[in-house]
DNA sequence: CACCATGTTCCTTG
DNA sequence: CCAAGGAACATGGT
């Protein structure tokens, strides 16, 4: 049993760590992440950070990351897109530091009793006195870094209320890319991925290969709805089923191991279309269809998504 | 060994 | 210049 994922330790977060089939964040996984991690971390002050891949600081020097952070605190934990932005106070003068964080496909961060073994693939480990705050990152795709750059380049935020009809039809308007490629256009929607991509557009009732340009104000409409309930019940599922501390300490395959009766119901059924060609649409009975675009895979039911 | 993977960025091609 | 597609990044499961 790993300590990382071991709920007795206070805190877990968890998505498979297989390739194949398990959820790597997208925006509603960085959001629960978000909302657990950061009262843990709220007040706690660094007195080093370890960086045992530079990989993930991306345009950061090692030794400036850890001058900058050794004595600050922790203070706010917020999420923009898939990205997470901590918010620290410098011990000297008391000035705000933002780091951004992106947990890649495979990133991980919690907390670890400072006794703990750390997991083969830490990246960076910040030192917290009696616990240590783990990045972990099996491919390294992920960034724990000064470099704000990424953060500037996102799109409104699919859960605010910059995201609307009139958005959407601007960011849309003058493509004629499929409009499930532009979907992942973290300018468009910040924090959309793969999966929800496709969860969307079944519920929107939309062929994901229609040309952006091509929808009408209903589908825009649509789409704009279908996407923020899908992202909106992501989230409730994931805090709803998340810290089930008298597990067992095997694995749910959402976010956090561990999970009730009840709960394993509705992670399995989490999916309308994604990861489910050739079984039957949950709707109509139809053939659930997987194609390549830009690729990635795209999943969708050809009866229910005809435009 | 070959192929696949839910993210992002860069490079080439048209 | 832009759109579109593909490769690269690094690792591991099947």
């Amino acid at each position: 049993m790993n300590h990382a994922h071991d709920p007795a330790h206070g805190w877990a977060f968890h998505f498979r760590p297989t390739s194949y089939g398990g959820p790597v964040p997208e925006l509603p996984e960085v959001e629960v992440l978000a909302r657990h991690l950061g009262p843990l971390l709220r007040g706690r002050a660094i007195t080093r950070v370890k960086v045992r891949r530079a990989l993930v600081l991306g345009a950061t020097p090692v030794r400036r990351l850890q001058r900058t952070l050794a004595g600050a605190t922790f203070q706010k934990l917020a999420r923009r897109g898939k990205y997470l932005l901590f918010t620290l106070i410098t011990a000297k003068r008391g000035e705000e530091l933002l780091v951004a964080g992106h947990l890649g496909m495979t990133g991980r961060m919690y907390l670890l009793p400072a006794e703990a073994k750390l997991p083969k693939h830490a990246a960076v480990v910040v030192d917290l006195g009696e616990e240590n705050f783990v990045f972990e990152d099996t491919r390294y795709f992920g960034r724990f870094t000064l470099d704000l750059d990424g953060i500037e380049r996102l799109g409104p935020d699919p859960l605010g209320d910059r995201f609307t009809n009139q958005f959407l039809a601007e960011a849309l308007g003058g493509s004629r890319q499929a409009v499930k490629v532009k979907l992942l256009d973290q300018s468009v929607v910040a924090g959309m991925g793969n999966i929800y991509a496709s969860e969307s557009l079944f519920r929107a009732g939309i062929p994901p290969t229609l040309p952006a340009s091509s929808l009408t104000p209903g589908q825009l409409d649509r789409l704009r709805s279908a996407i923020c309930e899908v992202l909106a019940g992501a989230i409730e599922l994931g805090i709803s089923t998340a810290l089930h501390y008298a597990a067992t300490g095997q694995r749910d395959g959402v976010f956090y191991f561990g999970r009730s009766p009840e709960a394993a119901q509705a992670i399995e059924e989490r999916f309308k279309v994604y990861d489910r060609a050739g079984l039957s649409c949950r709707v109509c009975g139809t053939l659930v269809e997987r194609r390549v675009q830009a690729a990635r895979s795209t999943y969708f039911c050809p009866t229910c998504q005809r435009g």
